[in-house]
DNA sequence: TATGAATGAGCTTTCATTCAT
DNA sequence: CATGAATGAAAGCTCATTCAT
């Protein structure tokens, strides 16, 4: 993993010790080959002889640290989770209710994911629309996780801090869709930058927040 | 087919003749054992030896109708498409333009379709996650005529039919949501009853109108 | 069977008697269609759906005439051999002895044939590389027919009716090769006319036999 | 690859790396194998499954080496062709130019193929009359190459090392015959040896080329 | 730790043959 | 007599997983 937020990451992860004891490097390259090609393929045609070219290792290794290909596909799911959540909390401030500053933390760990891991927040995103049972069932308390931890950053936003009358949920998916329309868009054509995709949707969502009338 | 809209439906289908010439009983078991694998799995996942033992036709006779998976794949969406286009049809009245009156018609047409076909809907809104390329490729022009089916029903909508302020779009999308979300979850439980699920969607987007002051 | 010979080729089919209650015209079809595909394909290859429409008949009427797609091999076989015997027979002069004469009458019986069946004699040439077990044993005795047939009429020809030194089987060799080559040529160009493939190989030939010294 | 003629048959084959990996011993099963279905068969007929019984491999693995039945097919006919070569090369004298001397390399060059792949030779002829178009593509080079190497062999011995008036191609012609008829005769039967084969081809060789006053 | 050759059940597709009509 | 829908064994090929090195 990146030294980004320290070693906290590490713990959750009981069973796959073994795959911490390599280089960060080398388990970044693993990761986001994965991420890869089950964001932009699904469970069952992400193919693991893609995913080790990608990763440049050798077919033994991948099924050495992970006992198989749904193995890795929780495992992989799991670390975005995770990561996003640390991301969160790396940005979080306590004294911060309003939509403006919440929108703000939520971008900042968004590109902190995106910049270790590119795919991760696609995976995030199209595991929603999974449908091999074995990979669901493997992932269920992962996207739970997941789902509670937008939900409680919704749930941080003080709704009296935008314009009366506005549906903030709404408005939040509209954000969502700028912000993975735009990461999907450019990963789709090989073009994903962190820097451009940061300035691109902060842009992009100033713009819809001056519509709500929020500054 | 089903006699439900006479033989209307049979033109947009000069490719598959041989397949309308079928008994209509078996030609829906093929079309529903389709819509079923397609929609629950997807189309690389969906087994054509499931497919034929839910129709009860032989291997063979799978590919004598449809030259290939990918080509049964087209089909069958595409069949999907064009009936949930005739249910809109069939329903329609040019007179009609209140918000009310729409959103009763949609779900008088989805309930057609449903009865005949229950994973017809379901495989509508799957295929929006589809990411095979093949199938994304073989469906593409049916996926255009379905967006457009749906667009088209919003337009008719005279939005002073319902609450000034009331945000249209996310209205239609909560109904929807409503309405696919009790048939996947009846359909994955096998417990789908066509009136059933008829009677649970209407007293939900009741409630829903009468929340946004609509009657 | 075509009228050329009479009602001579009947006798030899007694297995095959229903065959020979259709109308010619639609026998001949038949014949046609296996000759062709057997001789481009070899007996493997050879697909029934291709013979069956190209003869313009159903799957079951082939099967209800033939056993089984060996059976039509064998079929086939045969009767190109015993027509290819008739039309030997036919244009035989019992006085005639001489190189030309024999040749002569080989010619006549080929374009005969050909007239007739265009790939019966390329059917004749290309079993002989048939490497099916079930087909070489199917052929057996046909094979052997040929075989004989052709050793006949070389042993017709009186080896002083050549100038003195020639080599009479290589002679007759390259024959053979400007024949069947030519014959192969234009059939595979579809551009197969039994006048023009006549003339084409009388001119060669007669070439070839000047340069031997044969008039 | 045996080690008749060390590494050198290698570097012609940069395609199908993966295959010279193996233990040499594999190599030469697997080789054998295709080269008795594909001789005895014909391409399409070959049976991939008795092709790999035959190796003692897996389905997977041949698919491994070879991407496909086609390319065995291919890399088999090559691989025979250059072999052969090899062996020509091997027992080449420049200085030898008489029809005997060109002959008895010839022999000792098909002993040594036949030794190490009894089927090969087989196959070369045997491929000749393949009539699978895609095989045929495929295989569209080698085959020039072994016919250029056949012409190159002829094109070596001097006529004048015959009796004056022997027509040497048709001598050519009859002893390939009994090369090949033998041998044919022999790997149908399963009871081919190639030392009894090369004394009984040596004896009918030697009585022909007394017939022909060769000594 | 690390490799990739090796496996075999599973996939889609083909095709000679059968049989109800 | 004539049809072509229907069958299912067998084909070529894929791919997650294992294991000797």
């Amino acid at each position: 993993m990146t030294a980004v937020f320290g070693e906290k990451l590490y713990s959750g992860f009981v069973m796959n010790q073994k795959f911490y004891d390599m280089k960060n490097e080398k388990q970044d390259r693993i990761l986001n080959a994965g991420f890869k090609s089950f964001a932009l393929y699904g469970y069952k045609n992400a193919s693991t002889d893609e995913i080790i070219k990608d990763a440049g290792i050798s077919k033994g290794l991948l099924f050495h640290y992970f006992e198989s290909k749904v193995g890795f596909y929780e495992f992989s799911y799991d670390y975005a989770v995770r990561f996003l959540e640390l991301a969160f909390d790396h940005f979080a401030d306590p004294s911060a209710h309003s939509f403006n500053d919440i929108a703000r933390q939520n971008l900042q760990a968004y590109f902190t994911v995106a910049r270790s891991y590119p795919f991760a927040l696609l995976l995030l995103e199209q595991a929603r629309f999974e449908n091999y049972t074995e990979a669901m069932l493997a992932t269920e308390k992962s996207r739970q996780l997941y789902e509670n931890l937008i939900e409680k950053r919704k749930a941080l936003i003080d709704p009296h801090s935008v314009v009366e009358g506005t549906d903030l949920n709404m408005l939040l998916n509209i954000i969502d869709y700028v912000i993975f329309g735009e990461l999907r868009r450019s990963l789709s054509e090989g073009s994903f930058l962190p820097d451009i995709w940061l300035a691109q949707i902060t842009r992009e969502i100033e713009l819809l927040c001056k519509t709500y009338g929020i500054e």
